[in-house]
DNA sequence: AAAATTTGACCCGC
DNA sequence: GCGGGTCAAATTTT
């Protein structure tokens, strides 16, 4: 691999110099968090409770196809008097305020590999936001009740062709993870990062790396695993996506170990937030997310300020990193 | 067959 | 009532 040379090692311990490095956050699941484990005796919110007490299941006709075929005919279309609403009523389902959910965003370009696989579960369109969010919950969930879940959404970053080109996601992690982690998988690149404790607030600090890395070929909808890591061997090409508008089939995990090796190269960077709120640099020292990057670019002693490190090859500008600290 | 995604409906907080 | 988060049947892919 030509990925990594001395220069680029070079250019990130300079960075590293540069900033007060902050030990990488280990694997979320050991460390001690904020966060409130709500296994068994946990509040009444939980949703693995209500699912497990909840076996009437509710009647809704099912949608999905996506066939040309037109909407598929056997699905039998109840009346909308069919719609009983005091059937829902007998399993009542919880949810936490979001509010009241620890949580932690970060901006990257590769919204998966953080070392855990997810699973999709759902897709909204949200207000005012030009793609689509998608929402993740760990695939141990069921088998573990690992609770952790995240959502993605793509930043509508203006810049069409740019967007296109490194196309930047805020992901959202919530809960914790009481699973074990993929340890041949590394982190994302992270272009900025925030936890929040009591809103799951979008990324606001200005602490910024732009970096590309290896991402999964993607692979469109549907069908397990259709977006292995292995399948690009190409490998630094931005995140797949089935379309452009749309952050569809983004799974994350697998066990393959190719790029693993490449990020233990430390050959990508990212940042932490800015020294803004020094709660939040708190916070950040609690946290022990799913981040788990080899190369940890805390906030600069110094603000105001804004490092630009770009190794200078025409074909890797993916090593072009830039921090600025406001 | 199993696992994962799709996607409209449902639920609930604000 | 609106909007965001979740459910779950259908569908797709491996």
């Amino acid at each position: 691999m030509t990925l990594v040379v001395g220069r680029e090692e070079e250019l990130l311990a300079q960075l590293r110099e540069l900033i007060t490095l902050q030990p990488p956050s280990p694997t979320w699941p050991t460390a001690p968090t904020p966060f409130k484990a709500e296994s068994g005796g946990g509040p009444p919110t939980a949703m693995a409770e209500d699912e497990a007490s909840c076996q009437g299941k509710r009647s809704r006709r099912r949608g999905s196809k996506r066939d040309g075929g037109g909407d598929k005919g056997h699905v039998v279309e109840e009346p909308a008097s069919a719609a009983e609403p005091t059937t829902h009523h007998s399993c009542k389902r919880r949810r936490k305020t979001k509010q009241q959910q620890m949580s932690s965003s970060l901006v990257t370009s590769v919204p998966d590999f953080d070392g855990y696989q997810w699973r999709k579960y759902g897709q909204k369109q949200i207000e005012g936001a030009m793609y689509p969010r998608s929402y993740y919950r760990c695939t141990r969930s069921a088998e573990q009740g690992c609770q952790a879940k995240r959502t993605v959404q793509r930043n509508d970053d203006g810049g069409e062709a740019a967007a296109a080109a490194a196309a930047e996601y805020t992901v959202v992690y919530m809960g914790q993870h009481s699973c074990t982690a993929n340890d041949s998988m590394e982190a994302p690149v992270i272009l900025e990062t925030t936890v929040v404790g009591g809103r799951p607030a979008a990324a606001s600090t200005s602490a910024n790396v732009v970096a590309n890395s290896p991402s999964s070929g993607g692979g469109g909808g549907g069908g397990g695993g259709s977006c292995s890591p292995t399948t690009t061997p190409s490998g630094f090409a931005s995140p797949a996506i089935s379309d452009n508008d749309d952050i569809t089939s983004w799974s994350s995990g697998h066990s393959s170990g190719d790029y693993g090796n490449v990020f233990h190269d430390e050959s990508y960077c990212w940042a932490a937030p800015a020294p803004a709120p020094a709660a939040t640099l708190e916070e950040m020292g609690d946290f022990t997310g799913p981040i788990r990057s080899p190369v940890h670019v805390p906030a600069a002693p110094t603000a105001g300020t804004a490092q630009t490190i770009d190794d200078g090859e025409e074909g890797h500008p993916d090593m072009h990193c830039t921090v600025s600290i406001s």
